[in-house]
Formats: structure tokens, sequence, C-alpha cells
DNA sequence: CCTTGTGAAAAACTTCACAGCC
DNA sequence: GGCTGTGAAGTTTTTCACAAGG
């Protein structure tokens, strides 16, 4: 969450912040940010605020994003394709490096510069270095998927679907329902 | 989040559900559920557990979702298209009533049964009575956006950008951000 | 025996206030 | 003057424990 808004500034040409710049921003107060930060390890600099470049190498460090890192997309549908060529990711240093699907129609034809590959050759994953997947599949096939993506040595799994997973311990699934979030909208009106 | 594991218990025919058994499904602590549930006013059987209908009934009336309601979807790339398609919506009891977008390619085309509008009239939102919008434009495009669906009297946003959004009060925005999302991933494997 | 509902204890988180430094 | 870093206070949330009911 920083990272996006600290990235942003640094986008802007901006070289320093201060918790009260970011707390404006983020709807949050100041002592929050400095404490957050502190637990980083303490580097602002008091009357001028924290440094930019040092925050964003300091927050990567901490969310293992220091290299770039792969991940595999299950799902060639409407929301797959769309997230395939989702330019947000690069953001955070992530490529899509493999994509499944089990239709027949898209196996084989390429999003972008990766091919589509048939979900049955999931396993293949393992022989990779990609540990990450992003499911956008239906939630009826989730599960299976996700047991196989286990299977493969997936550590990270990032779900779409709505509906719960169930996976070892080992491995940590984040996930986003966004008719659920619309959901909770007419609560607040 | 209750909403859509209970009502996935219905679905499987299920009548009544225990505290224990939704902590297990979501991975919370019984007691918290029934505190929750003891908020909405107590209506559990002891010995048996809660009536499924009943419970989502309840829900829906606390979130505001017992009849239907409508939404504006703004941006009609791919992520729009995937969502304007997306069935999870129908669960809630949401349509997708309106499309924008800002592209001549796309104004006039259908999505399913909804024609693209011109952006330029999301004004005459106002005389609808849609009052939720989901945002899925670029970043650089949303605030204006966000700017445009206030002044139409929107009162709730889904915001798909990566991006804070500064609007009244009065609005409520929630944000999802896919990527960052996956972005913590890394830190927990 | 299985469950709910809830007060009391514990933990986590947030906010405040201010000393210290540039 | 403006800002950080942090202990202390305050608040909210979570967990526990158990009486009471089907």
């Amino acid at each position: 969450m920083y990272l996006r808004a600290i990235a942003f500034l640094h986008r802007k040409g901006r070289q320093y912040v201060s918790s009260s710049d970011l707390a404006r921003q983020l709807h949050l107060k100041s002592p929050q940010i400095r404490k957050d930060f502190s637990y980083f390890g303490a580097f602002g600099v008091k009357g001028t605020g924290y440094h930019v470049e040092t925050l964003i190498a300091r927050i990567r460090r901490i969310l293992k994003l220091e290299s770039r890192q792969k991940a595999a997309l299950v799902g060639a549908g409407k929301l797959g394709k769309a997230l395939a060529e989702y330019p947000g990711f690069d953001v955070y240093g992530f490529d899509i490096a493999a994509i499944y699907d089990v239709s027949p129609d898209k196996i084989g034809k390429r999003i972008g510069s990766v091919k589509v590959q048939d979900v049955a050759g999931l396993a293949g994953l393992r022989d990779s270095d990609i540990r990450l997947a992003i499911l956008a599949v239906p939630a009826h096939a989730a599960q299976r998927v996700a047991d196989s993506l286990v299977g493969a040595g997936i550590r990270g799994i990032l779900n779409l679907a709505p509906c719960y997973l169930a996976v070892p311990k080992r491995v940590k699934v984040i996930t986003i329902d966004i008719a659920m979030e619309l959901g909770i909208l007419p609560y607040y009106v």
C-alpha cells in the first residue's frame, strides 16, 4: 500500500516525503506511518522527512520484491486475459511467465508473448522458478486447480474466484472477491 | 464475507450451520462469529446452530441488499468488459445497468445487453436510480472520472485503479489494487 | 453432548504527547 | 519551524470461559 503511494511520488520526482504528507494521501494519521516505518528500522531525517528512494528500497526488501518475480496465470477467460495484459503488475516487478487454461480453443494461442498451455500440464511448474500463481477460473474449478498448483510447488496464490481454498499451511492464499467488495458499498451509502 | 460462505452452504441445501463450521471454513475463531451474529440480534438455536435462510436474510438487510441494485461501469477496456459479463455480481443482487467509456470505438457498441455510452454523458446518471459505480479506467483518468461520478450523485465507488481517490465524505470508495495484493504474497512465501 | 450468547481478560492496534534533532 | 522516533494512554478487537438451553 505504501509502495504504491511512494512510487507515485517517486515518479513525480519527489526526493523526500514526510509522514504527514503520506497521512493526508492515504487517509491515515501521521504517527501511525512513523511507527510503521520505524519497524523497518529508522531512517527518517528530522525536519525533512523520509528519503523516497531509500523508502522504496526498504519496502521492496521487506516484501521480498528486490528482484523481479515470475507468476503463473491460470484461466484465460475474459478476466484472465485482462490480467495477462494488465500493466500494473510491472510496478511490483511481476512478470506473467506462464498461462494455463482448460479450453482447447485457447490452448496454443498467445496472449501477449505468452503461449497458453493446457492446465493438465500444470505440474510442469515444478521445474520452473515460478512460485506464485493467479487464479482466474470459475469458482467451481478453483479448488481443483489450487490442488494442482500446490502439487506443482506453488507457494502463493492470488485467488480471484469467490470461494475459499483449502491449502496446506505452507501456501499463502489471498482471495479477492470483487462482487463482495461491491456488496459492502450499499451498507455505507 | 459471511454472505458468500453462507450462500454457498445454502446452495448445497444446508438448513443449519454452527459457528464452528463457519469458523473452519473462513479461518476464524468460533466465538468471533457468534459475537458478530449477536450484533445482528441473536437468533441462533442452541445445540443446532443458525438457520441458514434467516441468516442470509438478516445479513442482506444489514448490507442493504434486500432489493436488487443497479450499478454503472466506467471503462469498457479489457477489465471493464470482463466485469460487465462477470456473473458473480448477480449473487449479491447487482445489475450493471449502464456502461461508459471514452473511446469512440467502443461507444455505441453493446456489451451483453447494455450499450456503451460516452463518459461525457456521465452526468445523466443523476436522472437514473443508479447510485453505485465500478471504476475500471487507467489510474491517470480515475480521479477525473471519480469527480464526474460524484457530480452525478453517485454514492459509492468500487475503484479498480491502483490509486487513491479524493471524494467528499458522503461518497464511499473501496479500492481494489490487484497488483498490490499480488505484491504482498512474496512476503509470506 | 452439542450448541449459543456474553461478560471478563488479553491482545492488538491507534492515538497522543513530547523530547530530540536538523 | 518542521519533522522524526517512541513511550504512555487510550481504544478497539480478539480470545477465552462458562452459564444456560435444546
